[in-house]
DNA sequence: CCTGTTGGTTCCTTCAAGGAACTGACGGGG
DNA sequence: CCCCGTCAGTTCCTTGAAGGAACCAACAGG
């Protein structure tokens, strides 16, 4: 675990890390979301340390990505299901599949494929922009600071734009 | 750092979090991406440990991610660049940004605005199917077994289906 | 010669990860 | 009634990574 929480950062890169960024965290949601939800079955999936899971899913429940659900009442039973935020967060699962895929299945060839409900088609997620439908790779953009862009202690109307330094032309 | 390895499971998302899963690393790579590419520069940016720092290049370096290079001899200097296999990692961070400005930005807004160079307005990126070009999110997908599915240690030929029991009609 | 910049390395402390054992609520079988 | 098994954790101990500060070395400029 990172000792430095990441949230208080004014980047969204680091509050994103701040809620899956630590160790297993995104296996475990890659489990919940393939239908592994229950304690144990994630336990042994995983091979991961009991105390490290119970700390996962808690800061996950914590962090809304997580339900934990009662599917049986005596005996008490529990599975975690995803909520609509940690479903747009297996979003990022199928970014770093395709990039695990590319750059590190080799030969054997990846080891989960995934098809395309609307064309059946086994494929995999490419990035496009949300205005004009066209690629929207990291080299398609310019970065520029935004209105959240002074970090949290700083004084409003002074931007922080000394650490967007490089914010193109 | 996780202290289990995850590079030798037979899962991309596993074998992406081994190249930047640690602390710190998608913050690096960000750095980089936008041009904070010398050791002190990042170091100052993200207020990291020097320590942590070297150890992190060297591990991106070593795999492939970034490359040191020689901006002056005499004295001396370097800088970290992108490769292509690391440029295709922001494509991550992009995503990382979407999620963030969604669901933790808050009232002030996102810190950072992504300009698209195709069409000029500020956007963010949607996940499309690679195929059919449809929206292609989490939820539209079935998973199943891929050629490269077993474990490295078991036996090939001897599919390990277990692991993806969801697998969907 | 002294200072500043760049790019690290070394050392020490603290706290998280791993691992194994233990708990406790319940259900089922003999 | 007692023992076994399952589920969902909790407790405890050891190891090792993160943080922090100090140190080092090559060079440039004044």
């Amino acid at each position: 675990m990172q000792r430095t929480r990441f949230g208080d950062m004014a980047c969204s890169i680091a509050r994103t890390l701040d809620v899956i960024g630590e160790p297993w965290s995104p296996l475990i949601l890659r489990n919940v979301y393939v239908g592994i939800s229950r304690f144990d079955q994630i336990q042994q999936n995983l091979d991961i340390s009991r105390k490290v899971l119970t700390e996962r899913l808690k800061w996950l429940v914590e962090n809304g990505v997580l339900e934990r659900q009662e599917y049986s009442s005596r005996p008490p039973r529990h599975e975690y299901t995803l909520t609509a935020k940690g479903l747009e967060l297996c979003d990022l699962l199928l970014v770093m599949v395709r990039w695990g895929d590319r750059w590190t299945a080799g030969e054997a060839g990846p080891p989960v494929l995934y098809r395309h409900h609307a064309c059946g088609e086994i494929s995999h997620v490419e990035l496009r922009c949300a205005v004009c439908d066209r690629p929207m790779r990291a080299t398609d953009v310019d970065v520029l600071p935004g209105p959240g862009a002074e970090a949290p202690a700083t004084s409003p109307g002074q931007a922080r734009t000394d650490r967007y330094e490089h914010a193109a032309p």
